[in-house]
DNA sequence: TTTACCCGTGTA
DNA sequence: TACACGGGTAAA
């Protein structure tokens, strides 16, 4: 087939927010359906809201409220899915509360977005049904800026915006990526530049929904947006790979089985939908290394992935905690303890404040909680917050050691560590300077507390 | 009437 | 230009 890009289709997505804001929210936004979750519906609105409203400010209305609860945390992230009137949290957030890794977390949602989707209000999704569209986006983009490569085309977000996102062709899946470079080739000999804009609208109508599109895959760590160009992190070879190679695969939710028309269909929809991309892709489960996060280059290398290190985190507050000894008096080292292997201290390093005065050996626990994530936290953002959890023991040991207790907290961040250092946060959640807030219950129980119980011969259940 | 994506519009 | 609040709007 021939690929006329002049066949345009306006295919949105929800609206998010800016890159960093997402970076600070997805923190928060999971640590609050943790908190709440399982619950019902009501209790999950009222109470999402309030904990919301603390970190966006007292200003903020309902509706805005609402609209992160539905549509960014709901919609966009998949982070809760509605079972009856139960909201349960999805195995992506609870992967996420597990590792800590936002890169991955994005990732996760760049392979399993596609178009149509449930996402879109029904009459929406008829559009598009209408117009026979049927993509994995994600996938797409990373073939073509992989074929951009080897072609030694550089693509603007505005190339993106109107020779893919925004052609109706290559959203019905019938345009090969090297079609599309090559059309884009042809089109740049002749002088010719395109984007996508809609007479007597502004430019958010057209570019918004798409230039976020793109935030995503910048979060997932597989691309970087330069100004105007945007370049693949062949860091993620692995990564983009794996999901590029999925270009031509018929989108796995098949919205095409549905009945829309009908208020049974929509409802199977619409449930069956959320269960669907809320869910973890079944087939990998995405990681983030260290060294992908790294400066990224213009020039493909051959696979730097390394596997993933449980406790980078603690290395590097290791490495770093020696070094600070060191230039203070190397004869303290012997003093470091990595404790990371022992468990039930409440804190990963035993180390010695080494610094001038009568209390330099003194004893120094530290407790290191680490991220990885696309932005660089920054204090001095007034919508910058974050979320870490401790555990009972952990949080005794700060209690019982108090100015010797310390929380390292370190963001992997694109070329680059950053560290904050919280100094006795028992203390500081008396004087309000933090907010500790016990979460889960030790159940222990005896034969007391059983009603009843079940057995099974083997055969019965395998 | 309420809910919840849709998206105008004003701000930085 | 890049959002992000909260009004717009149509379905629930």
């Amino acid at each position: 087939m021939n690929f006329d890009p002049d066949e345009q289709f306006r295919c949105t997505i929800i609206r998010g927010k800016a890159k960093n804001m997402l970076d600070n929210l997805l923190p928060a936004y999971a640590n609050i359906i943790d908190d709440l979750c399982p619950c019902d519906k009501g209790f999950f609105a009222t109470n999402f809201n309030n904990r919301l409203v603390n970190i966006l400010g007292q200003h903020t209305s309902k509706k805005t409220l609402d609209n992160h609860r539905t549509e960014i945390a709901g919609k966009l992230f998949g982070m809760y899915y509605e079972d009856g009137e139960v909201i349960l949290p999805s195995n992506r957030t609870l992967k996420y509360l597990d590792d800590s890794d936002q890169p991955a977390f994005f990732k996760d949602i760049c392979f399993k977005f596609q178009f149509p989707n449930g996402m879109d209000k029904v009459d929406k999704v008829i559009e598009k049904v209408a117009a026979r569209i049927s993509i994995r986006q994600y996938p797409y983009i990373l073939q073509v800026l992989l074929s951009a490569d080897k072609s030694n085309i550089r693509l603007t977000k505005d190339d993106i915006a109107f020779y893919v996102l925004n052609s109706l062709q290559v959203l019905q899946g019938k345009v090969t990526p090297d079609q599309v470079i090559e059309k884009i080739a042809e089109e740049r000999n002749e002088g010719i530049t395109r984007k996508v804009r809609h007479p007597g609208k502004q430019s958010s109508f057209s570019m918004q929904h798409i230039r976020e599109q793109l935030n995503y895959l910048e979060l997932a760590n597989l691309i970087r947006i330069d100004s105007n160009l945007i370049q693949l992190n062949y860091r993620e070879s692995k990564n983009i790979n794996y999901i590029a190679g999925f270009w031509d695969k018929k989108p796995e939710f098949d919205v095409y089985n549905y009945d829309l028309t009908s208020e049974e269909g929509k409802k199977n929809f619409f449930y069956d939908w959320q269960v669907y991309y809320s869910d973890l892709n079944g087939h990998k489960s995405f990681t983030t290394t260290i060294d992908s996060l790294e400066v990224y280059t213009t020039t493909p290398t051959c696979d730097l992935d390394k596997k993933a290190l449980g406790d980078e985190g603690e290395n590097f507050v290791l490495e770093y905690e020696k070094e600070r000894v060191r230039s203070f008096d190397p004869s303290l080292i012997r003093k470091i303890v990595h404790l990371g292997q022992t468990k039930g201290l409440g804190y990963d390093i035993q180390s010695v404040v080494a610094e001038p005065g009568e209390s330099a050996e003194f004893v120094k626990y530290i407790e290191v909680k680490s991220t990885k994530r696309v932005t660089v936290p920054d204090l001095s953002d007034s919508t910058w917050i974050d979320t870490i959890n401790l555990t009972r023991n952990e949080w005794i040991a700060a209690a019982q050691h108090r100015k010797s207790y310390y929380i390292y907290r370190v963001y992997f961040t694109p070329g680059q560590a950053t560290m904050y250092v919280i100094r006795d946060p028992y203390t500081k959640n008396q004087d309000e300077k933090l907010k500790a807030k016990p979460v889960s219950y030790r159940i222990d129980f005896s034969n007391s507390s059983v009603d009843y119980m079940v057995v099974e011969e083997k055969e019965a259940y395998q």
